[in-house]
DNA sequence: CAATGTGAAACAGTTCACAGCA
DNA sequence: TGCTGTGAACTGTTTCACATTG
């Protein structure tokens, strides 16, 4: 039992965070070197008083009558959300998604390097897909701890997922993406977030249904 | 104007909807032709109340020390969602991410068949990807009208995703689904939802962050 | 008696209103 | 004066407790 004293940033504040993030980077680039809480808001989308607060939740403050200086406030926010030491991830799954994502450069330049593809069928283990070479499954554990990868990614059919999911768990990652559609059960120790495009689709699917009176 | 009391059925809800209905789907394929609230929550992850309690403010009833009706339900949500008319997409962009997309086959058999894929790239234009063959951004409005698409994809790098959003919406698309970088800003009459790789990958660093005592 | 359906409590998140500071 | 920082009101969501019913 770990006796944490917890920071408790909000579940709603974390996920605003990437976004701030974003808008403060468009603002470095422009050479802006302060910015508001309201023109922070307007720019990603959200009200001006979420932003104070979620600011001053994290103990982050600004300059009252001028605003938040842009780069110490970049620095802040990529602290807490672990930017710096760059994490390993390794995609299970090389069909049309796990390609698709080996080929997101995103990864890289956000400070997670794709450390292996890997698949379980023999016909694609061994081939070249955008500078990896696909890995057996078997080789997970020893691909996980060789590179210290900590986010594992699923990008396999919906059938495959929970092993998948399994294996990862197995091999030592911490956190997982899971791409596939369905669920996966795993202990709550490894924190997993969902992509899940039928989703997408099917809320739209209600708004749209909404719309039509 | 319709004196209609609204539905008002909560954005949580409707989130939930395509889980349970994936949940069902599982069930339905096995031949279980009921369910109880406990056993579709634990499926799917939730609170067995929280089903009920989205269950019941659909108007949607089980039967008292059985369950609910595995089949209808079905229907039922899935009336909700908008299933059944398909309602065609088309998606903007035919990087990486675009033709990964068109290759998923979830959008046929999810009732979301593809009418087109649109680049503004002349090398692109013209090739064929998983069957279709990549359309001229300016045919846009064309497609639109002719398909009856209703649901815009963009699939574009971050810096013309205002742009292909701003297309898609002359063109009359009612929903769009962004997978690019950032924001885009639309008129209120359309919903978007966007699906970010970069944001899922920092959530996941904050959590990892805080694991690490 | 095993399950639903639901009012009411608890909790989380957002927005308001305004005090206080550069 | 323009903007931050925050208590307090409010809105939305989850959870609980339990009466109800097939």
């Amino acid at each position: 039992m770990t006796p944490q004293p917890p920071p408790a940033v909000s579940a709603a504040t974390v996920s605003r965070l990437p976004v701030y993030l974003r808008g403060l980077a468009d603002l470095a680039a422009s050479d802006q070197n302060t910015v508001s809480s309201q023109q922070l808001a307007t720019m990603v989308g959200v009200k001006a008083t979420n932003v104070r607060k979620d600011l001053s939740s994290l103990g982050f403050s600004g300059t009252r009558g001028v605003g938040y200086q842009v780069t110490t406030l970049m620095q802040q926010i990529g602290l807490v959300l672990g930017d710096g030491q760059p994490t390993p991830v390794v995609i299970v799954g090389a069909g049309n998604l796990g390609r698709a994502l080996s080929r997101y450069d995103g990864f890289n330049n956000g400070g997670f390097p794709i450390a292996a593809l890997v698949d379980v069928d023999p016909k694609v283990i061994g081939k070249k897909i955008s500078g990896l070479k696909v890995k057996p499954l078997n080789k997970l554990t020893q691909i996980v701890t060789q590179h210290q990868c900590t986010v594992g990614i699923i990008a396999t059919p919906a059938a495959a997922a929970q092993e998948a999911a399994d294996q990862l768990v197995k091999a030592g990652v911490r956190s997982l993406l899971n791409f596939a559609p369905g669920v996966v059960t795993v202990p709550n120790t490894v924190t997993v977030r969902k992509v899940d495009l039928a989703t997408e689709l099917h809320i739209l699917g209600y708004h749209q249904q909404r719309q039509n009176k």
